[in-house]
DNA sequence: GATAGAGGTTCCAGCAGGTGGAAGGTCAAG
DNA sequence: CTTGACCTTCCACCTGCTGGAACCTCTATC
């Protein structure tokens, strides 16, 4: 398979692929013209980094979930470990987009929006203080 | 001002502010011995840059709000229309993740995280119809 | 006056995770 | 035999800093 058709399936850009492959996530073979020939599994493996970069893992935590995955005899502790890391800091961002949402939405709210000058918003960022 | 008094006070480490007169957000002077020199007006800016920061607006959208901050025609409509559309920004990756936060949740559940090799993780990461 | 240490300066490189674009090679269809 | 879609490499750029090297300057102490 070519990088379109496994960009397509996967549900990755090639210049995404390209670079995986760049960072020795993935070593499609090359055909004689010096395209890149990706097998079965260099498609699986592509759609398993696709998902797993949906769902927020890093590139490090990718690297370390293909290997646990390629490898037959690993503990599913391990990988759980991973994704309990993971989970917990989506859940501080979370809290940090929460208060953020909440100051904003007050703030928002304040402020009048009309063609007059003075607005909260502003108030606020020059002082703290005012919450 | 020295740029350790500012950083202090701004809660903003002498690197990024040194990266903001980069970036022209900040001009202070300079004392003969090529030290910057902050006014009270640069150090203004400085904690104003560090709350909007803190906030998640972005750095063009900080540049923006300085120049209404300046502005003292502004509409405050300018000011919450920034505000509005940077507040649906955090509101649509708060949703993100928290999609991203139930997927991983109930893998976290599923998963034994004993020494055994099966891993409902991995199997959803490698085929994501399972949900 | 020497020296140590805590400031300050510049510049260059690198992080994550790609993306854009230029310059060129290749393939299939008409 | 040309057109257009694909592929290749390489280099630069994005956001928002951060680290480090090499060097200057100020203040205090001996």
């Amino acid at each position: 398979m070519n990088i379109g058709d496994v960009s397509k399936r996967a549900g990755l850009p090639p210049k995404t692929i390209r670079y995986y492959e760049d960072i020795g996530l993935v070593t499609p073979l090359r055909d004689p013209n010096g395209y890149r020939s990706f097998r079965g599994s260099d498609m699986h493996k592509l759609a398993f980094l696709s998902r797993a970069r949906a769902l927020g893992f890093t590139i490090e935590d990718c690297r370390n979930l293909l290997a646990l995955w390629d490898d037959k005899d690993r503990a599913s502790a391990d990988v759980q470990a991973i994704a309990k890391e993971h989970l917990t800091q989506i859940e501080s961002k979370i809290a940090d987009l929460q208060d953020i949402r909440k100051t904003l939405t007050h703030l928002v709210k304040e402020c009048a929006g009309d063609d007059r000058p003075d607005c909260p918003i502003l108030q606020t960022l020059e002082n703290i203080s005012k919450q």
